[in-house]
DNA sequence: ATTGACCTTGGAGTGTACTCAAAGCTTTAT
DNA sequence: ATAAAGCTTTGAGTACACTCCAAGGTCAAT
């Protein structure tokens, strides 16, 4: 079990953050001890490792609470809506793949025209770069 | 050329945001007309496109504005400057698409797992499916 | 000519996600 | 035993990215 500073340190998060996302929902200690501190295990530590991962890639944590509540359950009632929740929050996640794979292939055109030909320069930012990428890739 | 209200309109943003990326010299007005109103063109258009794009998957208007900024310049002194920013930009863009792609196969494990095998949920969780992926992916 | 939809600026207000401070209790180290 | 570091709560402050409002000018249609 760790102390929230403990959890904090392994995270590179504030203790302030751990608060933060305890008040809103998005994680809670396992238990308390005795003097009241927080403690924590690895499922805490696993699920904030997802929440970090997710916020990286551009979800609010209002989204992410959501995704942390899909749960397929045999007993649900509204399995169907979890279905249909889940493969929306599956498409946006392949639509944002779909823009980094665009992004990826610009860079990648930048830092090759960088340096690389001494003579010319065809791709003089990232724009252009991207013009090239979506000519050929859509 | 384009007015604000037309720009906003075709990019389905206020016009308020629009002046405000220009506040923050993310974009400017192409030209004004004689009476003051913002004129954009289609370059603006394609900007604002990149603009939005790159909100989506997570970057702020101050990295937006970095990625906005990177040039490929023949007459550049900072040419190696440029090409070791972006190689670092690409890494984080890599860094994404692979976290992405993690959540993707996780959320397809529990819509697979969903209303499809009557009998067996195996995953209940985005954690748990996540779990499996990580495991297998890794 | 006047109504309504559009544009201008400047400045205030909002929501999200922290971040810091105050006042006080607990633990660890010297 | 005392100081430093770490924990508690409550509440205020901050940065980012808008969003709205006020006061006024412009344009197209009736």
């Amino acid at each position: 079990m760790y102390k929230i500073g403990e959890l904090a340190n392994m995270l590179s998060v504030s203790t302030d953050t751990l608060r933060y996302y305890e008040k809103h929902n998005l994680i809670s200690a396992t238990t308390r001890s005795a003097n009241g501190y927080r403690l924590y295990n690895d499922e805490v530590l696993q699920i904030m490792q997802f929440i970090i991962r997710a916020k990286g890639v551009g979800f609010s944590l209002n989204e992410i609470n959501d995704l942390l509540s899909i749960k397929v359950d045999k007993a649900s009632h509204s399995c169907a809506e979890v279905k249909s929740f889940t493969e929306d929050k599956l498409q946006q996640v392949n639509q944002k793949i779909a823009e980094l794979s665009c992004f990826k292939d610009s860079l990648q055109l930048l830092v090759n025209a960088c340096c690389g030909g001494d003579e010319e320069a065809t791709n003089c930012s990232i724009l252009s770069a991207l013009e090239n990428v979506d000519a050929t890739n859509q």
